[in-house]
DNA sequence: GTTCACTACAAAAGCGGTTTAGTAGAATTG
DNA sequence: CAATTCTACTAAACCGCTTTTGTAGTGAAC
């Protein structure tokens, strides 16, 4: 390429072999299978794709068309295709990573479906960098997406293609959200604690980055109020850290601890932060959940595997991602004039064995000891 | 589509708006830009690529090209280009499923890689079907994919674009093959174990589907062989199941448990298995490490977070899918010439809580009762 | 025995780029 | 001053497909 000027004297049949190593070596085309056919390309176009004007051709041509396909192993250029139809059955999938179980089986959902419909994502991961999440979204447009979901991804403006957003709180005009129903998932988790016998509830509030945060912390606030559960200032602890591990809710937890404040349970922010949440309860000898209940958010496949078992609140997220999915191919093909719309998934809550009635452990100093002294 | 007929009679220019409402809805061609800029789409073209024809440009013209193409929001069409080029910047990824830590870190790796090299990639889940992993290469490549990285996949033969695979343990020959050196992690489990103290060692074997299952056991065994540590097929139990939770572990150990012969350690087919196991021990009163030790294999997220925090063999996930990705583009660029090769990966040994000394603890049994009635 | 519809295709114009091969005019050279 | 080289572009082919439009030939209708 650089030396343009010397390439002139050389013939370029040999060139073309090697340079153009792009794709498939020697791939059959629309025009050689035609040509072995004897036939037009407009022909065997139509029969291959069957469209409308295929019923004028006769059952013998059609047969003798598909099988010297076969033969042939013709496979029509996507490219060609895309360019010609104007679609590419691409659709750009926004992420903030794929680091935990949540992002991954939205994923799943969505693959699977669009699988099932001809369509394939890719996806592109902005980390919660706001450059990235301003960038990303145009780069998969040019890159050929015909629509686009956000996954627990704040939008900053319109695109020129359907978007559907999960967990994607913006309220952005155009864009279809699908959510959980904050409200009813903040009903469950007050309603088990209470009925648990709970009084003294400590909360753990989301990052600020991530987008389900403030509404989940704020229905958990206007149903505490609204049913006389009083919350304490000091019993709520805010997330900071941008990490998918357990770790993220273990200093919270010692920090919420040195508040010296009593509290019977602990409504961490998700799964994850619960996990880490628990280890920091038992590091500070305090046994859950005897001494403190907690209760999680998502459930992840970690979730029924920690110890103890979380409880915690379902968000059927393989659904949807599915959901998301299936709404954003509908706009696609309804064209734009497709209405926007919120689309609300109900949560669901799972017992298992971190939440129990306060107070029926023995004195957790004394159970600390006992332990240390048996166990280890 | 159905009334191709009864479309004649209308005229197309509405229809055309409507219709085709693929991609975007009004968007610049480098056709419009030159109008505008009154110049050959030629010129345009040669000086947005920078390509060697730019040269004899002077740099006045470029600057209005590159002023308009800004104002005007010029992107050019990605499949235009593609099919002109020859060229996609896609590739295309296999694996199993996206369940759990192991597929996402390696995915991750390929993902930031292939993105810093202005590639995307996009993927296809097979569930371990069989004909989904010969159908979807096919594909992926008749998507356009330049070239395929096959996770965890046992390929079936050769493909028409270069090919790296992570844990493919098929030796296909052009397959670049990215593992791990099971050998060495072999010798770091074992000799972990052996300097503990611990002479019944129990092994879980992989699922047969699992490309990494034959050499990871096949390494235990030769390296207990060479080393003197006798291994009774009697504690040897084999994964069956196609999970990604740590149910995968449970059931095994129990059948294990069920055998009644002594042992004192347990190697997990992974981490998942391996925190099921734990789960599976204590629930039949044993304590880990006390009187069992596990140690697991993957060093996923959740093992450092389960109870307690598992010794495991790391497999640095994330630097295999950027070594892979890095290897497919230079075979890519490189065109097919590029030698095929085994790239070898050095594990690492994180020891943790879930291995100790063994018989270091009370009397198992003794010690399930005064927990049961201290903590329940 | 035209007109007409229908059958079975083919020609050609895109889609939106890249790239090769020119070319008009200015500058340089012999 | 004619020949040559540069400069700054343009024309046109091409990538491989879809789709619209056209058309030669045939059988039926009036």
């Amino acid at each position: 390429m650089e030396f343009g000027i010397l390439d002139l004297p050389m013939k370029k049949e040999p060139a073309k072999e090697t340079q153009r190593n792009g794709l498939q070596a020697r791939t059959v085309s629309l025009r050689m299978l035609a040509d072995f056919l004897k036939l037009s390309p407009a022909t065997v176009s139509v029969v291959m794709n069957d469209s409308a004007a295929a019923r004028a051709i006769p059952a013998h041509t059609k047969e003798r068309i598909q099988k010297a396909a076969r033969k042939l192993h013709y496979q029509p250029n996507f490219f060609a295709r895309s360019l010609s139809m104007k679609r590419s059955f691409m659709i750009g999938v926004l992420t903030p990573e794929l680091g935990d179980g949540y992002h991954t089986l939205v994923l799943s959902g969505i693959g699977d479906y669009l699988m099932s419909e001809g369509y394939f994502y890719f996806s592109a991961n902005h980390r919660h960098k706001s450059d990235l999440i301003d960038e990303y979204p145009r780069l998969l447009i040019s890159r050929g997406a015909e629509g686009i979901i956000a996954v627990d991804t704040l939008l900053a403006g319109r695109l020129s293609v359907p978007v559907v957003a999960i967990a994607g709180h913006g309220r952005i005009p155009g864009i279809t959200n699908v959510v959980l129903d904050h409200r009813r998932a903040a009903e469950l988790i007050l309603r088990h604690l209470r009925e648990l016998g709970h009084r003294h509830i400590a909360f753990m509030r989301g990052q600020p980055f991530s987008s389900d945060s403030d509404d989940r912390f704020g229905n958990l606030m206007s149903v505490a109020r609204e049913w006389g559960l009083e919350v304490s200032q000091e019993l709520i602890v805010q997330l900071e850290r941008d990490l998918t591990s357990p770790e993220l809710g273990y200093p919270v937890v010692q920090q919420l601890l040195n508040r010296r404040r009593k509290f019977t349970a602990l409504v961490a922010f998700n799964d994850m932060s619960a996990i880490g949440a628990i280890r920091a309860l038992r590091d500070a000898g305090l046994s859950v959940p005897q001494d403190v209940s907690v209760i999680g958010f998502d459930d992840i496949q970690a979730s029924s595997y920690s110890m103890p078992r979380l409880t915690t609140v379902r968000q059927p997220l393989w659904q949807m991602g599915e959901i998301a999915a299936k709404h954003l191919l509908q706009r696609i093909s309804n064209g734009i004039g497709c209405r926007a719309q919120t689309i609300s998934i109900a949560p669901e809550l799972v017992v298992r064995e971190s939440t129990s009635a306060p107070g029926v452990s023995t004195q957790s100093l004394t159970a600390k000891r006992l332990r240390k002294r048996i166990l280890l």
